[in-house]
DNA sequence: TTGTACGCGTTATCAA
DNA sequence: TTGATAACGCGTACAA
């Protein structure tokens, strides 16, 4: 059915390799071979196979973004940048997703499964920092790390700097006069290092605002979606002394709190106040506005693309631990100005 | 660096096709052969090269699924239930985006891009039927359109009755007592056949009632994204005679024309009642929650998924039409019941 | 039951 | 500048 290389060479009586030369672009060929050569391949309709390319140059030029839902908009976004950025250098993305499935992240991570193909890997973890750190072989292809941040210097990754954000928005929140602030989006296991640095910048804003934090008040959330939030938010405002504001370790579950803090018959941001993190579009559109961190995905993309391009072609280089700028921005949610949004 | 099947061989004293026996589970292999072999495996650490594979056997056991873009939610939703449709056939996934080019979406379908190999390809165009009817060589590959109907049959495709959904959608709007009702999304070039059914289900609604349709209450959407529907709403309540109702031909829309309306010092849905269709998770937690047509998006997914992978084991079977039902939900942005929410 | 040899479609080496 | 030929790693027909 497809032609081969093979089949042009025959059919343009030429060798093989000539045929190799003119569709690889090599300078050497006489203008007579290449035209007789370029004839012969529009008449068969030849196109490369890539797969036996790569079997031989051992390069697929595809990059593997894995999220663990691709469904959540901030991966989406993600996965939408990514592919842009790839596409800037050379590189197709194949998306992934391994569905908080920690054997699926390991598999992925060491090689065990091969059943896609490619030369790096971008990886937005659920994994235990201690599984990352277990790998002792290493990743089987080069890996830039997303969003998390603390793996003792072992692999590249790209990340914003959690207890940072955190800090802020919780600050952020105290300026506005709040005093009960609440969080949702704790990770009291260890497994994950995001929440947990989140949780620290937390802690420290109360701490040097001389305010409590108060035990309660820190909720976890089993994934980081709309009804989480929602069923945190709840629970929180069932409380003796609700809070009058909530820190969400993601907008999503803001999301859902802001729709609780209503349901409740209660109003934001007048009753409580409500900050997320990741600037997803969604938020700019709902009522109220929601405020948020915001993190420059674009930029995180473009980085680690990079990041991944320069290993595969480099495999050598020490880890580079690259920390993207952060801003919180101010919306209806915690009373900030109405924005404009543009059409 | 990475062990062949013929190190393994070497190391455990056996042919190469003995240690194949052992890796593709081939019954007639003596329990003392497949120990020593498997012991060698595992102290190489092998791992079958899956691009030789696919070289020899023809199979990559992977499906691409196309979007225009990943980041609208709906595509997303689609995406993680294919991923999961395929995941229980035996299929990956790989996701690509094509950005609405048109010229991208071509590539894919002729095969003239091969840089990405897969088994079958799970298509959500914006391609006009026009150029896939040109397509007179067929697709490279097996192919599903999803969402897009009326290809005059040359290919399989499951999508739901789209000028039925509209016609739902603007009755319900009708029943509440509306009769000023406008539609976000029309496409005038005769480029998509999606919004043109649903614009053929809304005249015919409006007609039925004995409604007049009102050009200027049909509005164009350059994306089905939430900035269009916000303009578009801006500008329908700009009009001197401004909508009562408002149809959106995505759930998208319909957030930024929620939006619209209330920026306008308006309500939803008193005064102007906004439906969607896709019913995305965010409906389900804005305020006003979204009424829309909703679509069982895994049904769709898996039919889909079985579609391909059985045109991918018998190539010659006739073209297939798969209609999946739809569901009208009536939320708050038509007055309709508050949902409960499950946590 | 196990071993040998060839081919999948490229790219790369070595001569000519 | 071009031609012949080996190799990439795996699967399988055929032989033993």
């Amino acid at each position: 059915m497809a032609a081969t290389l093979r089949d042009v060479a025959r059919h343009a009586q030429v060798s093989l390799r000539t045929v190799n030369n003119v569709v690889s672009g090599y300078q050497h060929v006489s203008e007579q071979m290449r035209r007789k050569v370029q004839a012969a391949m529009e008449e068969l309709d030849y196109r490369p196979n890539p797969v036996a390319r790569t079997l031989r140059t051992g390069r697929s030029g595809v990059l593997a973004l894995v999220v663990p839902e691709i469904d959540v908009p901030y991966f989406a976004e993600l996965a939408r940048e990514v592919i842009n950025a790839a596409d800037e250098v050379g590189y197709r993305v194949i998306v992934d997703q391994t569905g908080h499935d920690h054997d699926r992240e390991r598999q992925l991570l060491t090689g065990a499964d091969r059943s896609l193909l490619f030369d790096g890997l971008l990886f937005s973890p659920l994994v235990t920092p201690s599984e990352l750190r277990a790998m002792q072989d290493g990743p089987a292809v080069p890996l830039v790390l997303l969003g998390e941040h603390d793996f003792d210097g072992r692999y590249d990754h790209v990340a914003i700097d959690n207890e940072r954000a955190a800090y802020d928005a919780v600050q952020h929140l105290i300026g506005l006069g709040r005093e009960r602030i609440a969080a949702i989006g704790v990770q009291p296991q260890e497994t994950y290092t995001t929440p947990q640095q989140r949780t620290a910048g937390f802690r420290r804003a109360m701490t040097e605002a001389g305010l409590a934090v108060r035990e309660p008040y820190l909720r976890a959330a089993a994934h980081y979606r709309r009804a989480a939030g929602y069923a945190a938010a709840r629970d929180l405002l069932a409380l003796p002394q609700p809070p009058d504001a909530i820190f969400c370790y993601a907008d999503l579950l803001a999301m859902g709190a802001v729709r609780a803090v209503f349901d409740a018959g209660l109003s934001v941001p007048d009753d409580v106040a409500v900050i997320g993190i990741d600037d997803i579009d969604e938020g700019r559109y709902s009522r109220p506005t929601l405020s948020t961190v915001s993190l420059d995905t674009p930029h995180i993309a473009r980085e680690a693309v990079k990041r991944v391009a320069d290993r595969i072609d480099e495999p050598g280089q020490p880890a580079l631990q690259i920390t993207a700028s952060h801003t919180v921005i101010a919306r209806e949610s915690t009373g900030g100005e109405v924005p404009i949004i543009h059409s």
